[in-house]
DNA sequence: TTCGATTCACTACGATTGTAGTTGCGCAAT
DNA sequence: ATTGCGCAACTACAATCGTAGTGAATCGAA
């Protein structure tokens, strides 16, 4: 029930279920193969993990093999990574976490307008 | 002189020696008990690792102590952190990121305020 | 019906991390 | 000289992660 912590390469398994699902191992695997280069069984291994750590739940298709579909959306995973990770670096203040970013990102106009709209909307809240 | 990874214990230690240094390994344990409880081999371990990786040096105090203080600058890690973070979760792109931490950050309207400022800033450079 | 491909469940194994314990050494106070 | 203490170096050890290999069961095709 608490959402899970996800790895990296985890992450990249979990990002192709959100965008698509359900899926098998094999489907998988090929649809990373381009990014990633990754066996078979590595996919499958890291299936096993998140299905494990409850970030996936898993179903059988018409013949009988095994889909893997997400059991948290992604909206909650960014949620508790980027909790912790505004915790980790910036200590859990997320005014110098937005003031890097807001400096770093090469944002056009549009952007700009939009989150500055944004940041307004938040206040009337 | 790559930037090296830190984790999640290290950047205690680092944010310790960021805000004031060098330190010994000690005074280090005495500054950190509050908060971590840690025992002194911890954080001599946490400290040999850091300087194995090259983000901190190590100097000899009047008495001849080990002391240490940082190799790398406080912006130049949370750089590579942030970016990291940035390509795990929302694939490279800084909007969505900024989105997201816009919408959940609880902002006073002054900081509201200074992001717009940096936000429009951003774009004049 | 035997063979090869697919799927699954287990096992592997080195690197990193978190969190220490152990041992040895030199110096300062008995 | 002995003892105790702070420091340094080395060792420990389980958990997680990245990246697979092995072996067994199954199923469809030849």
């Amino acid at each position: 029930m608490p959402i899970p912590d996800i790895s990296e390469s985890e992450w990249t398994v979990m990002e192709a279920l959100w965008e698509s699902a359900p899926q098998t191992a094999s489907e998988l695997t090929r649809l990373l193969r381009p990014k990633t280069k990754w066996a078979e069984n590595t996919v499958r291994t890291l299936l096993t993990r998140l299905v494990e750590k409850g970030a996936l739940k898993t179903d059988e298709n018409a013949g009988g093999t095994r889909v893997f579909l997400p059991a948290v959306t992604r909206e909650a995973c960014v949620g508790v990574e980027s909790e912790s990770f505004m915790q980790r670096i910036f200590r859990g203040a997320s005014k110098p976490l937005l003031v890097h970013f807001a400096q770093n990102a090469q944002l056009t106009p549009d952007e700009v307008r939009e989150l500055k709209r944004l940041l307004d909307q938040s206040l009337k809240k």
